[in-house]
DNA sequence: CGTTGCATTGAGGGCCTTCAATAAAAGTGG
DNA sequence: CCACTTTTATTGAAGGCCCTCAATGCAACG
């Protein structure tokens, strides 16, 4: 999703203590933390999630190969939520230091990680549109379908086919929904054939359908390519 | 809420074809629309709102004094939202070439507007955690806590009571509720003395007690200030 | 092959919606 | 400044979407 040539994921990549593997269900920041590196996600899924008062969850995003974590973390005090792997995944840790000394050197670098915030920012306002907006069935077709997208336009898609490595309870948190209430949805899904939904991976035979059921419209996760590298 | 200083605001602002005086309730950008301009809020509200095809709509940003309404424009081919005033407003119209000149020119402003976007997001996911996780309550008066907060930093907050110029089916709106029910819930809240909400203007008595009660924190809210001009 | 986590199912309840009507306020033109 | 219109706020009643509670089935894993 991030804007960024190759030439300047590699340089960042280059600067971290080179990429961590981190094991599935691990945090990697936690909320108060006040951390001093960026996290990049190279392989595998994470989350950005808040825990509330009451024990409740809300998951506000989905992290996938190319998508930076944290980069907030330049602006912010301190972590007003965490961050946790959902598989096996190997993660960039690049030094808050390094990048403002880059970004100080680099103008094109600052720019395509500020391009990247924007786009991130279109998924959001997604986000919000569909919480507020959509039944549970459409706001779950609705997120199979930015998660094809996003899959897609990182080349992990194959045959209408991905790894989709949630449990129910955590498309729940993701949709404001609860575990039980989803999984019902999930079964109406599949038997009006829009998904096979099953072991971590996910078919959508047929994603213009389900683009029109849920309203979906992919032009807000294509950037200008206007490439600085 | 940009990050922002004085000075370099006052830049983007005499660059503008002089700021632009609009009346309330106007669109100032259409979904579908391909802008040339960016657009800084000067004096009075407006809104970012999204229409779906069953005609529902919902607000996803209240855009106050000192706010961008559509930095994303830099990087988005279309505008796949609204923005309209919320009361009459002075609005700066800034070309997107004369912002591309100068952030090539300037990397400091890049910077600024990026931290201003990175600002934004974490209203955004405020957003989204009241959207998906709290009851009608408190997410209403999560949304009054996050307004005072921004309205106060740009000082429009006097005795604790500041313009609130919004209807209730505008708050229904940006609350994913419908306008019965926002009514009975602003009522509870007048009731219980956390709100005193009248011909467009807001008191609210005790801010700790209504913060304390919606779970709102204010540090969202506030960057580092490492100013750059 | 038991343990553990996840998925599934059922029943009942509540928060919020929908529909509909009325009151109050704000805007408009004479 | 007053009649008129339009918008906004308020109230009531009924219903539905989704939640809560609780149990059972199922699959993964050591």
């Amino acid at each position: 999703m991030a804007d960024l040539s190759d030439k300047q994921r590699d340089v960042l990549q280059s600067l971290g203590d080179f990429a961590q593997t981190v094991s599935a269900d691990e945090d990697i920041l936690r909320q108060g933390d006040r951390p001093d590196h960026l996290h990049l996600v190279l392989e595998g899924w994470a989350m950005r999630y808040h825990i509330l008062p009451n024990g409740s969850r809300q998951i506000s995003a989905y992290l996938l190969p190319g998508d930076f974590c944290d980069l907030h973390v330049m602006v912010l005090q301190r972590m007003d939520h965490s961050i946790a792997t959902l598989t096996p995944a190997k993660i960039a840790y690049i030094p808050i230091g390094k990048i403002k000394e880059l970004t100080a050197q680099l103008p094109e670098l600052t720019q395509a990680l500020w391009w990247a915030t924007l786009v991130d920012e279109g998924v959001m306002r997604a986000w919000i549109v569909n919480l507020g907006r959509r039944t549970a069935f459409k706001r779950a077709a609705h997120l199979m379908c930015e998660l094809y997208a996003r899959m897609k336009s990182v080349g992990l898609v194959t045959n209408e086919e991905f790894a989709l490595p949630l449990t129910q309870a955590e498309i729940a948190d993701s949709l404001g929904l609860t575990p039980v209430h989803i999984n019902r949805v999930i079964q109406r899904l599949r038997s009006e054939n829009l998904i096979v939904f099953d072991r971590q991976h996910i078919t959508i035979p047929n994603i213009a359908r389900l683009n029109a059921i849920s309203g979906f419209d992919p032009s807000y996760l294509h950037p200008e390519h206007v490439r600085l590298g």
